[in-house]
DNA sequence: AATGAATGAGTGTTCATTCAT
DNA sequence: CATGAATGAACACTCATTCAT
């Protein structure tokens, strides 16, 4: 990995966990064992730096949805849901700063950044959307629908801790499930299947 | 309004409009027609602020939870959706700071901050709980599911603007819907009859 | 005491204690369960407050000069010693600013604190002249004998606690002595009777 | 000159000249033709400063000790009267420093401050208790004498100017001889020629 | 590439002092 | 007399960035 790789992966890990204006050039180069001007060889500023971090994440996102199944709504929200929490999981640090701290880029960058995540929501929209024409589906309102499932994915950043003690799988899974139950699908097969089914399949 | 109310709901806007760190004293004090140092006379720090801005949506949050109608479960959280996004609404930049800024507090302090989310989602965690003892909601994980549900609300504070097209009575209903079919709840009878219910609820 | 001279003494106290720059106004105000601004009643300025710290001072050790018995050198010259220490004894923070904390007057006032001290030096020069004059006290150098004298007497503000093991009266003994035999006397009669005179007074 | 001893030497200057709280980092840094931030750089904060001009001090004055000729009291007793004027004569702003300023450090470094001035003072008390042993020296009261040594000898760095008209020599003889004839100790040689020594031995 | 010294603007905060009440 | 709010300048210190080496 190149010196400026190492210096974005440092960033986005100091500007997810302290944010980005109390994460300090000096601090940053540190971190690299460097002085703090040596960075200037490497990027132009640190405000390229949180740019690029929040292209990098968006980047991944983008791949989830690019990378979908063709299928079912079903089949393919699932692996919406996973593959979001997977990006999570691996990517912790970029997503933090790609859900936060985006909004202290200054309007010329800004728009980019802006631009990277409605592009990847309107994306998350379409599978929705998909399913509610497919009749799978059934939801008043796609637009708050997905909203509601944008939401309830990213706010996992806040608190999922991949070294922690529940398993990416096992998150998704419930995750899933309860992403498809709000949007008025029944149980999933293996759901039902991994809990014997009965009670919550009739639910 | 006295100035250290003033002070605090100024103070409220700018942290969750820019984040804490980018907020500067001269800033704040600045919208209070003020020299920077003028501030002083009426609190003790810029941390001080932070953490009373964070207390101030704490007790707005915690006034629903000890509001909540007695009843049943269904009630209850819709109850608990609606009041959630109430005072997301009502409050939006001290929620913001609620649910993000907070970090920036410096131990001694980061601590209260920390006790008063906890004490929070553990409220919201009891009502599930409590609908999943009753055997009306039907989740595998509580835990998780409580999440999720918080999830949902609390990410709402990103782009749900109150003098926006959609009324705080409209999202609030809709929101409930969802969380409800989340937790494996039969739609509500308005929820029914506008989606024909029946297929639904089976599903 | 009017609030004029409680001011002027609490001024004493931290000026000796903490030094003049670093007393801030409010804390001198505090100390008199006032707000900083109500000092301003009373005083016109930090300034004026160090000047007359100075004054009161000074004029104490100017009494010790007038007050001087009539009589031999010797006689003059321990009552010199006694009465100088016995100021520093019982006024401490006085004496510590006189000696210290008037270098942070400004010019004008600058000048009438370096007349003051200079007028005292003056005093205690006079006392040993007189004795050379006499014969008693054999010196090469006037000046530096006195500024012998005033060294060792003005530097025990720097160790001397009244509240200490050490009286005032046994200080002033010994120092006494000292000073008389820097100055070519022998011990005196006193002395060599407290010690059961043999070894000392032989010296 | 590196620029951190250049920084120490101008922070000597002006911490005795102006006291160590009136002498703002901004004024530090004018006379070296810098800005006020640029200082550190090359330093931690204003009290390492303060402590370091202590330090370098406090070794001048202790090598004047570890430098005593081995021999007769009041040899040594001269060497040190002579190597503790040169020290002030020679470092005039960091002895000044030394034997005022220190008490602005707070508690962690102060500790050090006064640990350097103790074990200095206790280097001079051992020379008197030497004499005192001898039989060389006739006082009462060790520590009293050594308070009064110490104090005719520090209180110089108030008045001397090393530039005036009293040479460096001419000030440690004289008072060589004073402090000699404190302790009891008849006139040296070259005084006794001066004095017609004999009459003041046997005072 | 990296260093280390420097800049100039900015940080939160304290200060002596003023003044209407 | 005393208060409490305010000022405007100053404080020590940090920052992102530049640049000669």
């Amino acid at each position: 990995m190149d010196r400026r790789s190492q210096i974005l992966t440092i960033a986005g890990h100091l500007f997810s966990r302290k944010g980005y204006h109390a994460t300090s050039m000096r601090e940053l180069a540190r971190h690299l064992n460097l002085q703090g001007g040596s960075l200037y060889a490497h990027i132009q500023s640190k405000e390229e730096l949180l740019l690029e971090v929040v292209r990098q994440a968006a980047e991944r996102f983008q791949k989830v949805l690019e990378e979908l199944p063709s299928g079912d709504p079903v089949t393919r929200m699932k692996a919406l849901v996973k593959g979001h929490l997977r990006v999570i999981a691996e990517e912790l640090p970029r997503a933090t700063v790609f859900f936060h701290e985006w909004k202290h880029l200054s309007p010329p960058l800004l728009e980019e950044a802006k631009a990277l995540r409605r592009r990847y929501e309107e994306g998350v929209q379409a599978v929705v959307e998909e399913g509610v024409r497919a009749g799978v589906f059934r939801v008043e309102n796609v637009r708050l629908a997905t909203l509601f499932v944008l939401s309830a994915l990213n706010w996992t950043y806040q608190w999922y801790r991949p070294d922690g003690p529940l398993s990416l799988e096992a998150l998704a899974e419930a995750y899933a499930e309860l992403v498809l139950k709000a949007l008025g699908v029944a149980a999933s097969p293996e759901g039902e299947r991994r809990e014997k089914g009965g009670e919550d399949g009739e639910a």
